[in-house]
DNA sequence: CCTCCATGATATACGTCGTATATCTACGAT
DNA sequence: ATCGTAGATATACGACGTATATCATGGAGG
């Protein structure tokens, strides 16, 4: 393979979610990001196919942070996996919208829902709810981190006070369908 | 007022929805609005001021439907209020993402939330959880007419079994405020 | 060591977008 | 009849995504 690459996918995506944080999703474009790099904006074309690509990427790189791990309690990984996107809502809410537009399919969203699957088991929720229920909290964890991006709380005390307030109320609705099933 | 005006605010409001929802929002653009109106793109300009006008027009109209009949029991309100949003979301696939962007603070959205206070209060929730209720509420319902809108659910089946699940679930918890106040 | 050639960067160009600006048009009030 | 003005048009500019063609470079085969 000749011709050194001057530029990886590694560093545009880095770069492209730096310049979109600071001048948002519509200021996001190939030819800033080349500008940045020190490169043609046709250079990028090679290492993420195209706009379309680009922003995937950044959608990956949102989703890709470390799983809760494994050998906590179900509650405590559940509780982790939200912080986990509310995090990232925060850390970029300009760029945050993409997950909801675009359906994420990636190995990281399809690898968190197994997560959530295996917790719920443990919890005792009866395997034929485990699928619905599971809809039910990333739909309002998603929804939660998207408002918290779009600025829709006063502070992060009262985003943590709601989203605290929901865990409860989610906690006890696993826990009447585990005793359901015994 | 001199000259006649060819078109209305509404006419272009009309005819944009119209257009995003065959084009989706990436293919909705000024000119073609004008296209379709018979006008000059600039002409648009009067009446919706600039392209962000043109989407915040969008976006009250998503909202403004009618409200629930405020005769009604506030729990069917309160189902008919989520129903009214996943109508909008369905007809308007393409559009309603455009909600979960911009933050909705057009009068639809106010009222709408007004009703759900009052339904809240009429459940008997304590007034000093009437907000944070309101918003575990609307932040459940309007994400999960995005995932409704974005294709998430197999079926319309499924989406309205989910949804009354979760329906069902957010009741008692309703009630359990509602206990807990007496 | 020289010669390929595939990989990756560049140069150039096209069509489309939003919209600033200047101009024209035609009614309502005087 | 005149004029001011709301509203439509004409024109143009800069930025965007990206198709296409070309150029540069460095590792593999003789």
């Amino acid at each position: 393979m000749p011709a050194r690459a001057k530029v990886t996918r590694e560093e545009i995506l880095d770069t492209a979610l730096r310049l979109a944080d600071e001048v948002g999703l519509a200021g996001l474009t190939m030819r800033g990001v080349g500008d940045r790099l020190g490169v043609t904006p046709m250079a990028l074309y090679r290492h993420v196919g195209d706009k379309q690509g680009l922003l995937d990427g950044l959608v990956e790189r949102l989703l890709t942070g470390e799983l809760p791990d494994p050998g906590l309690p179900w509650r405590e990984r559940l509780h982790r996996q939200g912080a986990i996107l509310r995090a990232a809502a925060r850390r970029h809410p300009q760029v945050f919208p993409l997950l909801l537009a675009r359906r994420a399919a990636t190995d990281a969203a399809l690898s968190a829902r197994d997560g959530v699957y295996q917790a719920l088991r443990e919890a005792g929720v009866p395997e034929d709810q485990v699928p619905r229920v599971e809809r039910l909290l990333s739909t309002f964890a998603l929804g939660f981190a998207a408002s918290e991006a779009g600025g829709r709380f006063r502070s992060e005390q009262e985003a943590d006070a709601d989203f605290a307030f929901a865990e409860e109320l989610f906690g006890q609705m696993i826990e009447s369908l585990t005793a359901a099933a015994e």
